[in-house]
DNA sequence: GATGAATGAGCGTTCATTCAT
DNA sequence: AATGAATGAACGCTCATTCAT
């Protein structure tokens, strides 16, 4: 014991604190924050049942567990990144394939690096470590890689880099999302060499990858 | 996410007395693929002593604690790296920088995936997670960067395009691990797209990397 | 000193479903019981949750740390014996201070051999070998010394021993309570001769503490 | 883990310090200072071989166990005891039983005072917490309370106290000791109110037993 | 729809003790 | 005489989950 900072001694019920709109919502929010926190073995239902102001038997309302209620954030991280290349895809609409690309290569890292939470369970999980992830999100997830495919096929064809064997563009876009991970997570995790201005880095890893593409 | 029923003992409990070698070196054994296997969290001293076939007070006869023992590993790794980095400098000593700057990116990623244990214990954790990672773990990590940084410097100066602001040259550097470390962790993670062979993608992202830092 | 084996199960784990009352209280019931007996270090969750018969975790339902628990039983016993000289100060009142004075030494020895455990916990733990004793719980513990410390200035006043430096007051009384506590604890603690009668000792104790106060 | 300060990562083996005389004494030397800063649970054969600078084992070279370790230092805190208490009779021989009585009680409590490692052990453990102690040394503790109960009785003679029952002396002698070993207890057991100055404490203790005695 | 009570399994860590050398 | 390696049991505590209300 030795004289420590005395936690309080009665266990006292949570204030139900006031909240606003639906429950499923308010865990959704709460989890989303602290499982970026926390990371996934350090989030518990109790703290997000503290933070969210209900019981925890409540957060079993809405989602069947621990792992169903991660499911729905990655489920919710891999709509929202589609929602921005859909937007982008609007946007870029009769410009050059090249320009298309770079703004979806700056995009993804401007999106991991603005939503850490959600990228890191869209794409630092380790998939073996999770309870079997529903095919569903999996065949979501893929959808939103064959969009940044195609930009990336019309750019070889412009190019003409078309040749090469059949899955020479599965191969390329691959490598080029993989550069792209690679920057992002190498800043979420916190590893990138204190030395380094965080800005100059992503333009100098844009251009990077833009060039292994257009190679 | 909660132990998903894989095959339940590849590594199966060594039958107490059989332990080849000394305790040390078996529980580093054992806790290296638990780790790549459960995760930092999930690593429980008790799986390790488990796997090991011994007490688990054993294990605190080597090892401080958990993290010292994690740390341990994350030691090792980078001195295995550092060693085959060293011998690839002697192989390829009087080549041109580009071929041997290649030969690293080949290196690297063989590395990697020779060593998933390793690589993601290096490369995957999330530092704040850890215990304050010991300083001179890091200097030993960051030395065999900038061995890849010498060798980035010299193709740029040969390349002529040695220009750009002074982090010009470590960023690009970084860029490039980046790349690389992308895509060894897109197959350690198991993202890599089923419909695509892993080689022929490593080749891909070879070139692809080599483009980015030459352009 | 590892629970040398005396009877080993006079608390004897309540079968589950037949504790009447609520849990919190079961909790303290047991915790008493252990608590004197096995002594501060020596009392485990485990062992109150065994005499309890609910789970271990059941226990941090209602007390948030060990320290908490055993805090909780240093309260009740303070109050407890604040009730008992609340009473007495009713019952005696009107009467001459001396006639007060020695109901209190006696009260008092008999509320602590009456309450061993409760004693124990109130007077004979090593506060320094516990997580800082909440303030409050203090001056409960300060106030009932106080109400002792009223009669005996009255005590000196009739007598004519009000002389003397300005603390000679709260020296006597604390002089009367140390007397009063060496008694209690000695029987308590079971030290005391066994060739000696213990009624007689204690009224032996009275006079002795009573002529203390009035020399 | 979360940025703990952590602790060295190697289990070194402790620097076997320079040890001056037998091992024995240093064990109980070691063990002596740490009974009382840490108390008997939290003392721990690791730590006392710490101090001492030999293994855990060698202690059991000496020691059947840390029980018959504890209970050496009682012996050693009687015969101390003892050895005081004897010089204290050679150097008041002649000097009138009252006199004597007083250089005892002032004894006693400096005693404490000064060895409160001792003190602790020898009379503030509860006996059925230990395992079975040596009939051997209750007769050796039991011998020191007959020399005191020798002048009580002197003194009583003296006074013409000597009436009462058979054990009246006994009693008295009992109640001499509790109020002392109150006062001792009190002050070892930081449960002094700070507002009381120390010495003026002891000095009112004193009057105070006296008083009791010769009532 | 929401909760409070309860639990079993597990965690990292420490400890007294044993035993072969 | 002394040690290092090893262990089993225990500790305080946390967690995801269940279930009656």
């Amino acid at each position: 014991m030795t004289a420590v900072p005395t936690a309080p001694d009665v266990v006292s019920p949570t204030p139900r604190r006031e909240r606003e709109g639906d429950l499923r919502t308010a865990i959704l929010d709460a989890a989303r924050q602290l499982l970026v926190r926390e990371g996934y073995r350090d989030l518990s239902m109790r703290d997000v049942s503290r933070a969210v102001g209900c019981s925890v038997s409540s957060i079993y309302l809405y989602f069947a567990s621990k792992d169903a209620l991660v499911h729905a954030l990655m489920d919710e991280g891999f709509a929202r990144w589609h929602r921005r290349m859909t937007e982008l895809a609007a946007e870029g609409a009769g410009a050059p394939a090249a320009a298309r690309l770079e703004a979806v290569c700056r995009a993804y890292i401007a999106f991991g690096l603005a939503n850490p939470e959600f990228y890191e369970i869209m794409y630092m999980f380790h998939s073996d470590r999770m309870a079997r992830y529903p095919k569903e999100l999996f065949r979501r997830a893929r959808r939103n890689l064959d969009l940044m495919g195609g930009i990336v096929a019309e750019c070889r064809a412009t190019f003409g880099t078309g040749g090469g064997a059949g899955d020479a563009a599965a191969v390329a876009t691959t490598a080029l999302w993989s550069a792209l991970h690679g920057t992002v997570s190498t800043i979420i995790a916190d590893r990138l060499d204190r030395r380094l201005d965080r800005d100059r880095y992503v333009e100098g890893a844009v251009r990077f990858a833009l060039a292994g593409v257009l190679a």
